[in-house]
DNA sequence: GCCAACGTTGGC
DNA sequence: GCCAACGTTGGC
């Protein structure tokens, strides 16, 4: 187990869920994932207290929006059970849940939104999954340096 | 709206 | 266990 904290980022459209839902309701469950790898970084890595950049994809303007801390550690989508959710599962029941999410809350907003081209033009963020060709994952790694790197970024202030 | 890239499913 | 077909993601 590591006690360092950890980097992640997070995807999510804004039609569905927004950096200023996020404001509003100040803390979510990040429910709906429906993708194995994500999911393990849910279930088994993320901590409480880690840091994720929050990503709005598929959206007019594409890019970093935010950061939120991780304050609930991984537990079952119960969204998963729900056959009148978007994200119903069968394969998943309260016995044997096969989709887990943590919960996050609020940091702070960019003044600017980290556009992705604004991303790619950084060299060292070209290592970044979220910079690479046809990367869909919903919830990624983010490298410590690459964390400090953004956070630099006068989108911030 | 298009479509390339990707993950998942299911027949064999 | 392979891999073609399919559905989804997400940038453009």
């Amino acid at each position: 187990m590591s006690l360092r904290k950890q980097y992640w980022l997070m995807k999510s459209e804004p039609s569905d869920f927004s950096i200023d839902d996020l404001k509003s309701c100040k803390s979510t469950c990040w429910s709906g994932v429906r993708n194995y790898q994500a999911r393990n970084y849910m279930r088994d890595e993320m901590k409480i207290g880690d840091r994720a950049f929050f990503y709005q994809s598929n959206a007019k303007q594409i890019g970093i929006v935010g950061t939120a801390k991780v304050i609930k550690e991984g537990y079952a989508d119960y969204t998963a059970w729900d056959p009148k959710d978007k994200h119903y599962d069968p394969k998943s029941s309260p016995e044997k849940p096969v989709w887990f999410m943590v919960d996050i809350e609020i940091i702070k907003t960019c003044r600017k939104i980290i556009t992705l081209n604004r991303l790619k033009s950084i060299t060292e963020l070209n290592h970044m999954g979220v910079v690479q060709r046809g990367n869909r994952l919903s919830v990624q790694q983010v490298s410590p340096e690459a964390w400090e790197t953004i956070l630099k970024l006068p989108e911030w202030n």
